[in-house]
DNA sequence: TAGGCCATCTGGTCCT
DNA sequence: AGGACCAGATGGCCTA
């Protein structure tokens, strides 16, 4: 197994920093990004997604960029709330790496085994006080989850869960 | 050097 | 209309 320690990298980004420096600078970055561009449209595959519906705004090339460059700001932003959240559900996984970082997926699948063995470990001390289980998302599910509402139910995660329990 | 993992960019689609 | 979400592409870093 390969160690994860790996340092922050240091990406280049194209934001909205450089958008604004010093021009050559800016160009650089510019030319970079239609070179990448370039080299994906003439790529050897044509675009399988027919580019469908959505008008053409009436944009100057310079407002496109703009606009591009925010959106990329966005995903950014969003992927790493991804990232944290990600980190925060490691960190409450037990495993045995616990100087090597979980890779994503193996914090996925970990995640799914240990609330499967909580769940059975659950049924097995209520000893069949709660109903019949027909997998964790049915009336078990349903039933943990009611718990969960009665015990958080002035929580601010209850509104945090509801929002992402369906 | 190959392969795994990751961050970022990008354009299409969905949703509000 | 515009932001969120998604998936594909790309390239960097790291380890075996």
């Amino acid at each position: 197994m390969k160690t994860k320690t790996k340092g922050k990298k240091q990406r280049q980004t194209v934001d909205k920093e450089a958008f604004s420096e010093e021009p050559s600078v800016r160009k650089k970055e510019l030319v970079k990004c239609l070179r990448r561009k370039e080299r994906r449209s003439g790529g050897n595959k044509e675009s399988s997604k027919m580019p469908t519906g959505r008008a053409k705004r009436p944009w100057s090339s310079k407002d496109r960029l703009l606009r591009r460059l925010e959106s990329n700001e966005r995903e950014r932003q969003r992927m790493h709330k991804l990232n944290n959240a990600f980190q925060a559900l490691r960190e409450v996984i037990p495993h045995v790496r616990a100087e090597n970082k979980l890779s994503k997926i193996e914090t996925l699948t970990l995640a799914k085994n240990y609330i499967k063995s909580l769940t059975s470990i659950i049924l097995n001390m209520s000893n069949g006080h709660f109903p019949a289980v027909e997998g964790v998302g049915g009336a078990w599910g349903s039933k943990l989850y009611q718990h969960y509402q009665q015990q958080h139910g002035e929580d601010d995660h209850e509104e945090h869960l509801q929002k992402y329990s369906t």
